[in-house]
DNA sequence: TAAGATAGTAAGTAATTACTATCTTGTGAG
DNA sequence: CTCACAAGATAGTAATTACTTACTATCTTA
């Protein structure tokens, strides 16, 4: 077992403090987490916090840096070299469920970013998230229709928003059953449902 | 011009406290809005909330009882005299679209009571809604199966996770784009996707 | 129209919040 | 070994929060 140091270096103490946004997100209302939590999951003062992070909409911040990273990088691993578009949708769509099921605050805190009503700089993060997500689907979607798996008449926009809109639902789910486990169970069913509503005619 | 009385009786008072919070969810985060917000809004006296109400979490107790009588009264309202069961799913989920529409700061508000970690009556209030709201579902697309309007080999369960999904994803949008407007243009497109997943093969 | 009931006001409270000032300690480069 | 400085502890601050209290205005009705 390694014995963590007392004293970290900065760049590592603000790693620390991103992954304890998140796991403390797992179960708590994102909103109300306080930086006296934040700094008492990581075994630290409150006070300390501020000598990494010059406000706490900067923590906030570099959590959404963290998390458009890697779930971008995720889903598009999931992806790549996969030569059936709808595969490789079914794969992202996946690989996003498994990553929100790994880390169930993700969700939570990308949605109650995006009520708050000041233009905060984590929300402008989130927008350009979701930008890019949307950018790699319409992709897909496209190649889908030149490839004939999906329908040629299908509404690009409209099914990128459900595309998103299903996890969002498998998320709501998972709040409800105040569990995670069946979002990976239910994933597949309803991609299943998702699929044969674009793709093309049966 | 009616003019409003100083002194309201306290059913009145309390329904206009309602309405209140439900004008200010439209462009507050929800989990923002205090009781100062509150009482200002309605031309009264923080004080004087706690008059009507004996805590801030009964006062949501109450928004959410007007939301879950409101939107399950619409959407009976639209399914209702419909014969076919696709076509009263269609209409439900119009009508919900349309209510989440005018009231933007619904579907927030039934998030973020969702995420809450402790389990609040106002909580509750969203389980049981949204255990009722599901209820239709699974009876509208049994009884689509039964006609042969719905594919047979449909997940009934995932069927109705992605209706709700759906409509979340519409939310989300127009969280994006700050505008509600999207939100009906887009509905029925992305429904269609939807009914051509649970219908039966083309 | 007097009097009791109801509704509202103004000015508090204690608790909690993000953030800061000052003092202390751990640690790595020389 | 040592010592400068980075990192942390301690103990604050002002602002904001939900809620309360003591009092006043306004209705209702006998």
């Amino acid at each position: 077992m390694k014995h963590r140091p007392r004293n970290l270096p900065a760049d590592e103490r603000r790693a620390v403090t991103v992954e304890a946004v998140i796991e403390l997100a797992a179960t708590q209302n994102p909103g109300e987490i306080t930086t006296a939590a934040i700094a008492g999951h990581m075994n630290l003062t409150q006070g300390a916090l501020f000598r990494h992070f010059p406000s706490k909409e900067a923590i906030w911040q570099a959590v959404m840096e963290w998390v458009a990273e890697r779930l971008l990088a995720r889903v598009d691993r999931a992806a790549e070299g996969v030569d059936s578009p709808l595969a490789a949708m079914r794969g992202m769509f996946l690989a996003h469920v498994e990553f929100v099921a790994e880390h169930p605050g993700v969700p939570r805190m990308i949605f109650g970013e995006l009520q708050r009503a000041e233009p905060t700089a984590a929300k402008q993060m989130v927008r350009k998230l979701i930008q890019r997500y949307r950018e790699r689907l319409h992709r897909l979607i496209e190649s889908g229709k030149v490839r004939g798996e999906l329908s040629a008449e299908l509404d690009s926009e409209a099914a990128a928003i459900l595309f998103i809109g299903t996890i969002q639902g498998l998320v709501m789910q998972s709040l409800l059953a105040g569990d995670v486990a069946h979002m990976r169970r239910d994933a597949p069913r309803v991609f299943a449902i998702y699929s044969r509503g674009i793709g093309r005619a049966l």
